[in-house]
DNA sequence: CGCTTTTCTTGAACCAGTCAAGAGAAGGAC
DNA sequence: GTCCTTCTCTTGACTGGTTCAAGAAAAGCG
């Protein structure tokens, strides 16, 4: 498992270090996990892992492309190990919960908008607001993430 | 206009204030606003006005239902007027500029995912990532709004 | 016109994220 | 294996966007 992450590693570039390997695998562990929660449970590999070494390492994982940057509305930024493939996700307005949807593209015409203003679009990015199951059912709170999202208005599917 | 401004905010139960009406007009006038662009414009027409008055009247303008906050990642808060219509936003990755896209949510089977993985969706937020004609052509950063956004690996179409 | 409630002003605080300098580790060269 | 260069991490301070809190001001009802 590690040795993938270290080749994955010299791969793009990148030295392979205690503190890159502990977020790896942290990664690995929690799908879509904000710095917070990856400082804490990447000190159980390494424990005087700081946070800015954190951000440092995401930030060479986004830019080699081995982990990618979520940022959903009124949430701290958010990170996952599934890259290149075409997913979008589903956020939670209670709980802040996140799930992967599989990117339906190639029946999707909506993300090749029909007036694109002069622009030249690279990437469509899609997110689902709503609630989890365990918010619904009045549990909330599960995965102790917050959001406070106001923001309506959007495209009501 | 202001006319219609005041019964706007009546109807929806707030009080009509000289804040409110600058912030409305500002708004009005440009469209996709960051909360320091409006603070500047308005305080042309209300020149006490201060920075939290403007997030306060922000705040109360989207909890009515009169404006829309949209957060790009990697970019202070916009705000506008368009609401209750399925409209998205082409972002610049260059400048930041925002333009409106119509949903074309008829003809959108993506916005209603496959695998809902639990979740009651109740709306699908759509950002389109890329450069706008000003910073294709080599005119960069006319709206003088510079995003910082790395995040790539997302849905390319 | 006075009173109650909402809203604005002023000032401080907060948080995620960034910047900078020096210590330390990785890994190629020898 | 050891040295040296370069990259990476640690420590610490700092920024920008946003929020919180208390009191002053204004809106709008009676």
């Amino acid at each position: 498992m590690e040795t993938t992450w270290q080749e994955q590693l010299r791969t793009v570039g990148l030295r392979v270090t205690r503190p890159r390997l502990s977020v790896l695998q942290v990664l690995a562990e929690r799908p879509h996990a904000d710095v917070d929660t990856i400082v804490t449970a990447a000190r159980a590999l390494h424990p005087t892992l700081s946070p800015q070494a954190v951000y440092g390492v995401l930030e060479a994982l986004v830019a080699g492309g081995l982990a990618r940057r979520i940022e959903p509305a009124g949430a701290p930024a958010l990170f996952e190990l599934r890259v290149g493939d075409n997913h979008h996700h589903l956020v939670c307005r209670s709980c802040g919960a996140v799930a992967d949807v599989d990117c339906t593209v190639g029946a999707a015409p909506c993300l090749t908008p029909s007036d694109t203003a002069g622009f030249v679009v690279d990437e469509a990015e899609v997110v689902f607001w709503g609630l989890c199951r365990a918010c619904r059912v009045g549990t909330p709170g599960v995965t102790a993430q917050v959001l406070q999202h106001d923001n309506r208005g959007g495209a009501h599917v």
